[in-house]
Parts: C-alpha cells; sequence; structure tokens
DNA sequence: ATCCCAATTTGCAACTATTGAAAATTAGCA
DNA sequence: TGCTAATTTTCAATAGTTGCAAATTGGGAT
C-alpha cells in the first residue's frame, strides 16, 4: 500500500545504472532516508548525517536530495514550514500538520474533492494539507 | 459569497480604532489590496506602490501586510512559489496554481475530505492547492 | 493651530534556505 | 593500475523576510 522509496540496495544498482556514481555519502543518505517517515529537512538529515560521517558538506545533502527527488524517490513537499520536508513515500497522499510539535504525518483520502467556482481548470493533481493538533498533543494536558 | 478585506475607509476607521496609525504608505497599499484577485506577493505590490508612492520601503511594505494578516483582514498563502502571496479574500476556500502562467485562483470546494490512517489528530483546518493549467492556458494553442 | 510622543517609516544589516561555480577528489570501467 | 567523468567540498551568491536603530510623523491633548 505504501510506495516508499527503494532500498539503499535496490538504489546502489539504480544508480549506477543511470550512470550515477554510488559514493559512502550517497550511501549514508540512502541509509537515513530508508522507511523515514519524519518528513526530514535537508538540514535535519544534514544533523544527522554529520553524526555518522562528519565532514559531510550540507551541499551534497541538497544534491542528493535533488537527485533522488528527480528519480521519483523521494518526494519534496512544501508545508509552509519555511523549509522543504523529504517524504520517502512517494504514494499520492496528503499531509497533516501539528500546530503544537511541527510533526508531520502522512494521511490519505479517499478522493480528491471537486473544486467549484473555478471553470475549466485541468487539475493535474491536489495537495492537502491539515493544520490541528496531533494524538500526542491533543491528548496531553494542555498547558 | 466572498468574505473579502474591509474598505480602505474601513480599514482607516479600524486601524485608528486599534491605535493604528493611518499612514500616506498604509493607506496606498489598502487600495492596491481592495478586490485584488492577483494574490500579489510582497514583492509586487512594493513594485506597484512604487510607481505611485517612489521611496515608500519594501520593509513598510511587508509590515503592513503582516499587520493586516493579523488583523484577519488579509490571509499569508503558501502555494511552494517560494514567497508568500497575500489574498483578502478570508473566506474558507483553496487554491488552484497554473503550472504554465502561474497565476493563482481562488476555489471552493463543498466539504473538506475526511482524511484517514492517522487516529487522534484533532483537524483545525484544511487547505489544498491544486496544480494544473488554467482555462486560457490549457484552451490556447500550446507553445 | 501647536505640541508632543508613541507609532511608523526607512535604511540596512542579518538571517535562513537554497543554489552556482570552481577546484580537488574519487568511483568504477577499461 | 589509470583515466576520466562524476562527485564532493568550499565558498560565494541569491531570494525572501525579519531585526534594529535613527529619523520622521500621525493625531490626540493643549
Amino acid at each position: 500500500m505504501l510506495s516508499s522509496m527503494r532500498s539503499p540496495e535496490e538504489l546502489t544498482v539504480a544508480f549506477r545504472a543511470t550512470g550515477l556514481k554510488v559514493t559512502p555519502q550517497r550511501q549514508l543518505l540512502f541509509r537515513l532516508l530508508h522507511d523515514n517517515c519524519t518528513h526530514p529537512t535537508a538540514d535535519s538529515l544534514f544533523s544527522e548525517a554529520s553524526r555518522q560521517m562528519p565532514g559531510i558538506s550540507l551541499r551534497t545533502v541538497y544534491q542528493t536530495l535533488n537527485d533522488l527527488t528527480e528519480m521519483g524517490e523521494l518526494q519534496s513537499i512544501d508545508v509552509g514550514s519555511g523549509s522543504a520536508r523529504f517524504d520517502p513515500n512517494v504514494s499520492d497522499h496528503h499531509h497533516a500538520v501539528c500546530d503544537e510539535c511541527a510533526a508531520v504525518h502522512d494521511v490519505y483520502v479517499n478522493r480528491a474533492p471537486e473544486m467549484r467556482g473555478l471553470e475549466g481548470f485541468a487539475v493535474a493533481d491536489a495537495h492537502i494539507v491539515y493544520r490541528g493538533l496531533c494524538a500526542a498533543c491533543s491528548g496531553s494536558v494542555k498547558r
């Protein structure tokens, strides 16, 4: 059901097949992104990567994220937080952002709603951003 | 039906009532925004304003846009174009962005779709961004 | 009509997110 | 093992936006 990014091993093959090289930096990022449901920013990935590979550059992180996005292995999403979030779940889905803890969750809808009030617009896709309080934040006794 | 920003005259009263001053810069922006359905950016408003009032500063434009947004007279929307767009239509609505000409249109949906796959998230609001080709761009013989 | 002071405008520096460019390094095939 | 194009790194540059301080000004009080 989830259409996740391919595994580090599969990406290694895919990269080589495309003429792209598989460097230690890229392998690390493949691993950090695999099954990552935190919707990380380039910067949070850079921090995480730096811990395991001191000296890796932020530029390389951006580069690799862009490569993966172009290959369709990653989805770049903008939930209005100022920086792009990257999502290895490339299936057709939407997002819910917690106003309290800023966590981003994947959500699904039965069918994209029909829009009204605009004749002749050919919709290619629709992305919904829900805002509110996540289970953890709304469940706890609020401050 | 449309819940548009109040008129320049009404805003003048509202500003004074709140202890905010009504300057020529602000009056100009009130006018430029009234009934403006182009979803302008701060910068496009600054260009327009500069034509009528050379010397007005971009900082003032940002300031006033933020003030109006805080007062609920304006909605700041992010359609992923890199810069914020401002919408004097403050009713509950959504947006359609043309991939060709980048125009942003207001759209309405019957009801916000229920989301699935996330238990306990208390939705405060939902914003949908549609992408595709607007009537003008999809109708014309493509380049 | 004039004063006065808090609100505003300006100018500019600072900041964040991201990309461009060039030199040094390296993956991976021959 | 060598070669070369791809990659990484470094650093500068860009866009959008905000912070700050000095100069200006709106508008109620006099």
